[in-house]
DNA sequence: ACATGTTAGTTCAAGAATGAACAAAAAACA
DNA sequence: TGTTTTTTGTTCATTCTTGAACTAACATGT
């Protein structure tokens, strides 16, 4: 077994994997810097966000879709809610589920982040062509993909 | 301010980076699942990464690499420490520092990791032609930059 | 030499995320 | 109907991470 030749940073495939974790790191880093001034986290952003798009979602449903567990979801809850950005309902059919929706005030807050996000976003993907761009998109789809099986 | 053309949802450049920040996460999953096994966290596997290249690295410098806190690594080497995986010695100049090196078994046990690292690389990788992955490593720099500045 | 400032590492309190164990409600099925 | 299983959400203990305050050691400048 020849050592030097199998070390991953000889590797290009690696070093580009590197790269990427990099580069979201930064991107956090700063998306997250930018929100500040708006008292948002990352993860509360991502909230809004799917909230907006699927009013009335259930905490499991939300859990899934972020990629989170469901006690994350509940302790991160009241947060929003105490904020009046939120409001969480019983469901009137299936009394455990809570249907969270987006106040006003909650949806006018998501887009000034969204704003913020754009911005940001736009400075991020202006590195490159569109077509270098969604290049990079399908080839992100595809990586979910081959992660999800086995 | 027309509502629905500023949703991001709409922007391919909003909807690739989304699909980057998704892969990132569960090729994540997927490598903290694989390192299981070797009893290995991600963030102790990127340590030893770094104290395999920079042997005899500081701990400051070991957070800066990292992109994380110095307290962050205080509380993480003693159980590298304790494992046998490495050694903590003061620099004979300055007594501030501490000079953190791999041992043997450190370094056996991060071959081991490697080895599956790069598997899940490779697997990573081979969604996209080398062209096409040398084009997104690229473009990942591009981006790292770009967060640098301002 | 001495005062000032900077750097390396630690400690501590707080927030975020996880997974296991649990209660209540609903669904499945005999 | 009544029993079992599954699902939803909560609670709890644990781990990770951060940032601020602190000590010790070094550096700078007068």
């Amino acid at each position: 077994m020849n050592k030097k030749q199998d070390l991953p940073w000889d590797n290009p495939r690696f070093r580009n994997w590197i790269a990427l974790v990099r580069a979201e790191k930064a991107v956090v880093a700063a998306l997250t810097k930018a929100l500040q001034p708006l008292d948002l986290k990352i993860a509360q952003l991502d909230m809004l966000m799917n909230l907006y798009r699927h009013p009335g979602m259930s905490q499991h449903d939300l859990a899934r879709r972020l990629l989170v567990g469901r006690s994350n979801i509940t302790m991160l809850l009241p947060q929003l809610e105490a904020r009046g950005l939120i409001t969480r309902e019983n469901d009137a059919k299936d009394k455990r589920i809570m249907r969270l929706t987006l106040t006003e005030s909650g949806e006018i807050l998501l887009m000034e982040a969204l704003q913020v996000y754009t911005t940001l976003i736009e400075r991020v993907m202006a590195q490159s062509t569109p077509t270098e761009c969604d290049r990079m998109g399908a080839m992100m789809l595809r990586i979910t993909e081959a992660m999800k099986i086995e």
